[in-house]
DNA sequence: AATCGAAACAACCGCCACCCT
DNA sequence: CAGGGTGGCGGTTGTTTCGAT
């Protein structure tokens, strides 16, 4: 076990420290970082905490391997947006970045890279690079939910096809968007992409 | 049973954008 | 407008687990 330069301690979290992790986000919610470790009592710094809760800790957090549905949306979430864990992460539930991350690196990059050499060589494929927007919010600290990334008017615009587009309305749009609410449009659904203008879906995996 | 390498997972680091004063 | 503080992200490293020998 080791600390940094500040004293604060670092490596591995014990099961005394998730309790006391937990119990402080149960009392005073999420955010507020810089808080925690004083009001949860523990000797780590604020992002050990955040890193601890969003990634282990977080009751929304699905465990386990990978199906071959999320396999098979991460493939064509990663084609169109790149390196963008946070963003591929929140479109598929119960994962987190570091999860998908991780995923990545270990079971599909080998993959990737093992088929490149074999495969003939494709053409260049556009990825969407967003810029995660934080919307924002007097008190961003008691609604995490607004703290979500949501595609910047650029890829908006082009996933919708307008031509301008404020964050507003984007945000807006979004809200009244049955595609990320009807059960029609699962994540998982042709609809779903094809609602977006990716008609031939399979051809983006 | 012991050892070693690979795979999987957890955690850290550095950077950047945003917010507030 | 500038600067400090904070949250969040992606890349990387460290540790643990697992399987083969």
């Amino acid at each position: 076990m080791s600390s940094n330069p500040e004293g604060k301690k670092r490596g591995a979290w014990s099961k005394e420290e998730d309790i006391l992790l937990k119990k402080c986000i149960e009392i005073y919610g999420e955010g507020r970082w810089y808080l925690v470790p004083l009001r949860a009592g523990l000797n780590r710094c604020r992002k050990s905490c955040r890193l601890r809760w969003v990634n282990y800790l977080s009751p929304n957090i699905k465990r386990g391997t990978f199906s071959a549905d999320e396999v098979d949306l991460l493939a064509r979430l990663h084609k169109l947006l790149g390196n963008r864990w946070s963003l591929i992460a929140g479109r598929i539930p119960g994962r987190t970045a570091n999860d998908v991350k991780n995923f990545w690196n270990s079971h599909m990059a080998p993959k990737m890279s093992s088929s490149l050499k074999t495969s003939k060589p494709v053409e260049k494929t556009v990825i969407i690079k967003p810029k995660p927007h934080k919307l924002s919010n007097n008190e961003p600290q008691q609604n995490p939910q607004r703290c979500i990334n949501v595609l910047d008017t650029e890829e908006t615009n082009k996933i919708n096809g307008v031509t301008s587009f404020s964050i507003q309305e984007t945000e807006k749009s979004l809200a009244q968007d049955n595609r990320l609410t009807d059960p029609k449009y699962s994540l998982f659904s042709m609809d779903f992409w094809k609602s977006f203008g990716f008609d031939d879906v399979n051809s983006y995996v």
